[in-house]
DNA sequence: AACGAACACAACCGCCAAGGC
DNA sequence: AGCCTTGGCGGTTGTGTTCGT
């Protein structure tokens, strides 16, 4: 079995890429766009494996990226993702323009984990330390993870600081997949191998209130335990009895320091 | 000044799924 | 239906830099 190699190590060069690298890389992509990034390498005379174009490309040559280090808002925005998507770091890249998987996942590694543990908040399980253990695990391993997640995202469950004030789950279809099938093997949170529910597979999307939205006003936040066939109060403090106008719940936000 | 430890981050590796043939 | 290629992902490693002694 195995398969074949994606270039001809022997021919290829590896490590740190030097600048004429890159110059030829920009000016191959200017002038044909990203085509085939097998074939890239050699069209554009470098000697470097197809893969590695694309990573150099992706994580530090795209004009849209944004340099420099993370704002505190960026940092929450990470935090509360992480909580709801583990470590599907490519979906938490999507919701911050100009940043790259592997620049949050490195960035998540050597501060954000650290600042969580300075918090006494568990980097994986996003609880208390101490606080859980596998009870902690089995809870993030079921549907009420998506309750708490929603929670973390909610405007008034933020912290203080931080803008990022709107969270809109909604439930995707259930025979969608974004994650490309790599949730068994990968998806964070609790990180012991213990059996997981099934992935809830959110069509997630999150941004930055507009510029003319009224904060006071209540923002809309699906109450996932609804989805997952639970009743009012059954799971949750929401208010299932007073669905929104198209099926959205309104959720209690968590009181500081309240876990599910 | 020299050395080792700790840190930060760029890059590589192996795996998987999708799609074409 | 099965094989192969390709793009994409997450985990891990390698290397340069900074800090402490």
């Amino acid at each position: 079995m195995g398969r074949s190699p994606c270039c001809e190590k022997a021919h290829t060069n590896k490590g740190a890429w030097t600048k004429e690298e890159d110059e030829r890389l920009v000016a191959y992509i200017r002038a044909h766009g990203e085509g085939c990034w097998r074939s890239l390498p050699k069209a554009a005379g470098l000697l470097r494996c197809g893969k590695s174009c694309r990573l150099r490309w992706m994580n530090y040559l795209r004009p849209d990226l944004k340099r420099g280090n993370f704002t505190d808002e960026e940092d929450e925005l990470i935090i509360r993702l992480h909580a709801l998507l583990g470590n599907k770091w490519s979906l938490i890249a999507g919701q911050l323009p100009g940043r790259t998987d592997n620049e949050i996942k490195n960035y998540w590694n050597t501060h954000i984990k650290r600042k969580l543990l300075a918090r006494g908040i568990d980097p994986q399980t996003h609880r208390p330390l101490g606080a859980g253990g596998a009870g902690a695990d089995a809870a993030a391993a079921t549907g009420i993870a998506a309750h708490r997640a929603a929670a973390l995202l909610h405007p008034a469950a933020a912290a203080p600081a931080s803008p990022v004030a709107l969270a809109v789950i909604k439930p995707a279809p259930a025979e969608s997949s974004d994650d490309g099938g790599r949730s068994s093997s990968s998806s964070g949170g609790a990180s012991t191998g213990e059996p997981r529910c099934p992935d809830l597979n959110l069509d997630l999307s999150v941004g930055l209130p507009a510029a003319d939205t009224p904060t006071s006003q209540p923002q809309p936040v699906v109450c996932l335990c609804y989805r997952l066939g639970l009743r009012a109060g059954e799971a949750c403090g929401c208010q299932a009895d007073k669905p929104g106008p198209q099926g959205f719940r309104y959720f209690r936000p968590l009181e500081q320091g309240q876990y599910i």
